[in-house]
DNA sequence: GCTCAGTCTTCACCGGCTTA
DNA sequence: TAAGCCGGTGAAGACTGAGC
């Protein structure tokens, strides 16, 4: 079987003759001449070499061959209403669709709690998901839907193939448990350089910026005494240890009220960087991922742009 | 069995679109 | 630009069942 010579008008013709079991009324109810209907059923009769309706009194019944088919065709006819001509726009009050971000797990305690607020009011029955993937893996997640948005700092993803937004800048802080003897009243270039470090390089890409601006500087390299994979870690250790670590602005704010951790201002100039959100092109017209755009850019836009460093 | 009304099929033609 | 294709229409003829 091949699809030569196929028409969905057919489909339409067949249907309606089942339905009203007359061609006149058929061709009525599609509004259509009578001769277009019989022609229609005439090709889709040779189509499927069968006589589809035989007339029996005034009444055009269909042949086993019809009754057989009816119920794919009408399957086809509505697969293709629903799924493929329904062009209604997308409405996140009622849908019940599941987002999938990637974050590093930064983003994820900086972006989540403002996301969830907002889609309690205007997208109720969303669901959420956050995926942490290697870059390569990212890439093939967003060309194939299974991410919707990477939110954050994602350098790989700036091939043709991705769109993306700046929706603020970043920069850097030192955080350090209250009363950390190397920290003291106010944190010094020497003090930050002689202090032992605690560093999550793998979950916080964006530190490679920091990294890059302190060795083309030329300045001496922070110790770091323990590398961990996990922020959350990172955190854990600051708190109960004398370890201090560079994070982004955001995972400063995440901690503000973490109980004995403290910001402290860089003892230099904090190199900047840009948070984004990257998309893939093949959805850059899909209804769903217009609107998530849409209102991560109105969501965080002016958080990041006007927020200073948190009060401590 | 004839007539009539309703319905289906076929034919001729038209107009729009594509292609050489 | 002309030819060919395709989907559409109107007209005419054929078919069928109901009524007499």
């Amino acid at each position: 079987m091949n699809l030569d010579g196929i028409d969905f008008q057919l489909f339409k013709t067949f249907e309606a003759v089942l339905r009203t079991r007359s061609v006149t009324a058929a061709a009525e109810s599609l509004g259509l001449s009578q001769p277009t209907m019989s022609y229609g059923l005439n090709k889709l009769r040779a189509l499927l070499h069968d006589p589809l309706f035989v007339r029996i009194g005034n009444e055009m019944r269909p042949t086993p061959r019809a009754q057989a088919v009816a119920v794919p065709i009408r399957l086809i006819l509505e697969t293709l209403e629903k799924e493929v001509l329904d062009t209604r726009t997308f409405d996140p009050a009622t849908s019940d669709r599941e987002i999938r971000f990637c974050m590093a797990d930064i983003g994820e305690m900086y972006f989540l709690p403002r996301i969830l607020r907002f889609a309690d009011t205007v997208a109720p029955n969303m669901t959420f998901r956050v995926l942490s993937l290697t870059p390569d893996r990212l890439e093939a997640a967003l060309a194939n839907g299974d991410v919707d948005l990477a939110m954050g700092y994602f350098p790989d993803l700036s091939k043709d193939n991705f769109f993306q937004q700046q929706l603020g800048t970043s920069s850097f802080v030192c955080i350090a448990r209250a009363g950390n003897p190397h920290v003291g009243k106010r944190l010094t270039a020497k003090r930050y350089f002689d202090a032992p470090h605690i560093a999550a390089h793998t979950a916080l890409r964006s530190m490679e910026v920091f990294d890059r601006s302190l060795l083309a500087s030329g300045a001496e390299q922070p110790r770091v005494k323990l590398r961990v994979p996990h922020f959350i870690a990172l955190l854990g250790i600051v708190a109960q240890s004398d370890l201090i670590a560079t994070v982004p602005l955001e995972a400063a704010h995440a901690v503000t009220h973490a109980s004995n951790i403290r910001v402290h201002r860089l003892p230099f100039p904090s190199p900047v960087f840009a948070l984004r959100q990257h998309w893939h092109r093949r959805y850059h017209h899909d209804p769903v991922n217009k609107w998530l755009r849409e209102s991560m850019q109105g969501l965080f836009h002016d958080l990041l742009s006007e927020r200073g460093l948190p009060s401590y």
